[in-house]
DNA sequence: AGATTCACCGAAAACCGTTTCTGCACTTTC
DNA sequence: GAAAGTGCAGAAACGGTTTTCGGTGAATCT
């Protein structure tokens, strides 16, 4: 590898004046800079970042530990963090604990060792989670936000999710709602359904069937329960039965799909369907396509490190920073008019 | 941060007693050992990475360039380069360069200037791409190989992935044996076809239908095939009519399911499905569940980065290593005997 | 007792590559 | 001929770790 020395050497100038020359400072002759900006070019040379981090006490990294890499929800939130990282000069070091707090505190001694700026931690789970406590550089909790509202945490705002679902399903002309939500041991399978209870009741409304039902996350749970609801005598009531579904997650509003398919039950005509998360795949694989809550992950990941990065430069913003959801809208619901 | 020094202070020691203290070096006795140890752990001691890197010349650290973070193939490769370098006291620079060359020059300037030590390039398809050319540090090209047979490539065997289906399915039984591929612009595509195609042949067979179908990796494009196949009017003869399905994805199969079972063709039973990259989610939430060809990507990622690690220490093994891949058997294939 | 050896430890320097501070020489201006 | 400015080089600093070398004291040997 090529140093500075290399580059004055062949310059003919002192190291000195080939770092002014490089960065462009005042007191180098136009020519000089020249011979400089050349040599450089012809060795190739690269400032060595390290070397920089030194002197300045920044090593320009973050850490990056993630709870579930193969999960579908940390990596959209990645993709932010890096991209934010990216156009910021900085790079993310990328640490996957896997769930594991043991495996966490290791990877954050080396990322400590390493002397990263600042940490951007995402959960496995939208569930808020344990503080690390005081650490010597800033630290931003995306997706799930720690238990500690001095920390800094971006998260998502899943009750607003659920309401907004709910209110497209009424703006399509739809009154006889139900409601499938997920996993109840996820805060957020509760959160949606809080939201999607208080626009049904801001619309005088309540859920068809009395209640929320909660399950799983799974495509298994999403065709059950649409068998239990279609099994009550009123289902496919004109006046009575459901004519709109809203499901926890598109894997859900998938079962639920198939069954209303292979009943006959004809969507968004007779019953529309909204869902949450937006997964592309799924959204769009299933017949027909889903209209999704989107959470905009990836803009959360790039709030966290931009977040993360005024805290670096001494403008730390403690609490919570939720990012708005929004309405995706494809064919599985009928807007009218 | 607190520095050798503030340890030595504690200890009472001078900080060339510490620093041999805390590497298990001779020359310190037990009692003094123990005292720093002590010391270094009171104080949350953290030796500096960075400035061990600048005089041993490595900085410990690896560069993961990827071309698509959010899809299906990236993640499993990362996790097992991740993984690899975390038990090996090296860790990760994530990029994503979003399969743009641009951004992919623009993250090697910035990864040869924090003189990572190796780096991995994860290909966002199977197929071959150019090379980096000679960089100052070994390459290790994962997923999409590199062109250049002098590189270092770690990739997928995808023509006996294909061979490996056709076999099971011949195991199960089958004889009249339909194939369903993928997008033809992939190379995976054709090398899966055509080691489905060896297989039959040396079984004395040939594709139900005559011809492997080209179309895209959609769960679309697999129930337009099947509703082609099933169109021809031998389909379901109980003589010739099919009783295989191979399909170049988990989500072409998807769609192959979702014809049958809209047709009352029974699967296993009637009609056996293997599939390939046995994405869990699509595999075990579609009904039956899908015996699928998993390609081990978390693995090739695992050895892409042993091999990167190994280069770096002076041993390189240039040239293209196959990792093989394997069935996952479930309920879409019915194993006789 | 005096000499030798040895284990243990400390002071200081080297080291990495870059930036920045200080000062020197030379040129231009009044 | 003094003052001001320009262009450049030398050397310190950055923050640690490691190494070299020499010194201290205790134990062993003569």
């Amino acid at each position: 590898m090529t140093t500075l020395a290399d580059v004055a050497a062949l310059a003919g100038v002192s190291v000195a004046t080939a770092s002014k020359a490089l960065n462009n400072r005042q007191q180098v002759a136009p020519t000089t800079r020249q011979r400089v900006v050349e040599a450089a070019e012809q060795l190739r040379f690269r400032p060595n970042t390290l070397a920089k981090s030194l002197l300045t006490g920044r090593s320009g990294t973050i850490g990056l530990v993630t709870h579930d890499l193969d999960g579908r929800f940390s990596i959209p939130v990645l993709m932010g963090v890096e991209d934010a990282a990216g156009t910021g000069k900085m790079s993310a070091l990328l640490c996957d604990a896997r769930g594991d707090s043991l495996r966490e505190a290791y990877h954050l001694q080396a990322l400590l060792g390493r002397r990263v700026d600042g940490l951007v931690v995402v959960g496995a789970r939208p569930d808020p989670r344990e503080s690390l406590g005081r650490l010597p550089v800033p630290v931003v909790y995306a997706y799930a936000p720690s238990l500690d509202p001095e920390d800094m945490s971006v998260t998502v705002d899943h009750e607003a999710g659920g309401r907004i679902g709910v209110e497209h399903l009424i703006a399509c002309g739809r009154s006889r709602i139900a409601v499938i939500s997920g996993d109840p041991a996820y805060g957020a399978a509760h959160q949606r359904a809080t939201g999607a209870l208080a626009a049904l009741g801001a619309a005088g409304l309540a859920p068809w069937g009395g209640e929320v039902l909660f399950g799983s996350w799974t495509e298994s749970w999403g065709r059950s329960a649409t068998e239990m609801f279609l099994a009550r005598p009123d289902a496919r009531d004109a006046e009575r039965g459901i004519d709109g579904i809203l499901c926890g997650s598109d894997q859900i509003a998938r079962g639920v799909l198939d069954v209303l398919r292979e009943r006959g039950v004809a969507v968004p005509r007779e019953v529309s369907v909204v869902s949450h998360d937006n997964w592309e795949l799924f959204a769009t694989g299933s017949r027909p396509q889903l209209t999704s809550v989107d959470m905009h992950l990836e803009d959360l990941g790039r709030r966290a490190a931009n977040r993360l990065f005024e805290a670096i430069e001494g403008r730390a913003t403690p609490g919570i920073d939720v990012v708005p959801s929004s309405l995706v809208m494809r064919e599985s619901s009928l807007p009218t008019g």
